[in-house]
DNA sequence: CCAATATAGCTACATTTGTAGTTAGCCGTC
DNA sequence: GACGGCTAACTACAAATGTAGCTATATTGG
């Protein structure tokens, strides 16, 4: 496998980062307004952040408007989430089992969840069984409703 | 209700509470032998430790043998859990879904784990239409076999 | 009773994280 | 071509986290 971990970034960093995923790429004002006015820093601080994320290697920056500078991801939410979950579940003992009785506890999942759920567990197995691997190439295919 | 938020244990702060959750109860030498040789930080590191838990709530000191304190969580694994879990959740735009599918994807779950989710889900579920609150008193039961 | 040993209780220090001010340079405008 | 504004860069600093040494004291075996 290529990169090891994507990172790890803390939940202020998370929300840095999401703000860029929003809009795909921007300036650094860019990013500060596209953060929820509520916990908005100053210009600066999100300055900061990005400079530090990019030392982490989870930004990068691309081009040069004026004398602005474009940053843009460099790990794909997807690929930070799972470094959380995968972090989370360590902490559990490695096990998905624990996390889900207490999602199921906490009235977190619904039904209709399960049931989205089970197909989708059951696609990945299939695919499994059927390839000896992961589907190659792209990635499992579900019903993307979101 | 009564406690909000059972404090914010980090990582490492975790992994000192499981070694006291372990034990059930226990003095710092205790604690500190019940951590992994691998990553067994000194002796003073650990009091130290327990301490800031102390502090911040997690632990308490109950008595004391000859001179040494004897410690014992004051909040539970599963609450420290949820609490981690709820943060996780929150990152997520507070919903279970996305989680769910980056465990299916992958390959955390099992057919065998979803189906047992799914009677834990219908279990809440009754409880809730019946009593139109979670079972009251002690938690919802469930299959013990770890 | 006294020495060896185990603990507790401080103090210390490097890193990481969160937050922001200050300064200096580039850019377009008048 | 000088000026005002936006941006980048650097610096600062406090709190949280991780890690551990030192000192004084309490315990206990001899």
């Amino acid at each position: 496998m290529a990169s090891k971990h994507p990172v790890k970034l803390t939940k202020f960093e998370m929300e840095i980062m999401d703000a860029l995923w929003e809009i795909g790429s921007g300036s650094i004002r860019e990013i500060h307004d596209q953060l929820p006015e509520k916990k908005r820093p100053a210009y600066t601080t999100v300055q900061t952040m990005i400079r530090r994320l990019e030392e982490k290697g989870a930004v990068v920056q691309t081009k040069q408007v004026g004398n602005a500078h474009i940053f843009e991801p460099a790990v794909t939410r997807e690929a930070a989430h799972r470094r959380l979950i995968d972090e989370l579940l360590d902490l559990f003992g490695g096990s998905a089992r624990p996390l889900m009785a207490h999602l199921a506890e906490a009235g977190k999942l619904t039904l209709e969840d399960v049931k989205e759920l089970e197909s989708l567990v059951t696609e990945h197995h299939e695919a499994f069984v059927e390839n000896e691997k992961p589907v190659s190439g792209k990635a499992i295919r579900r019903s993307r409703k979101a």
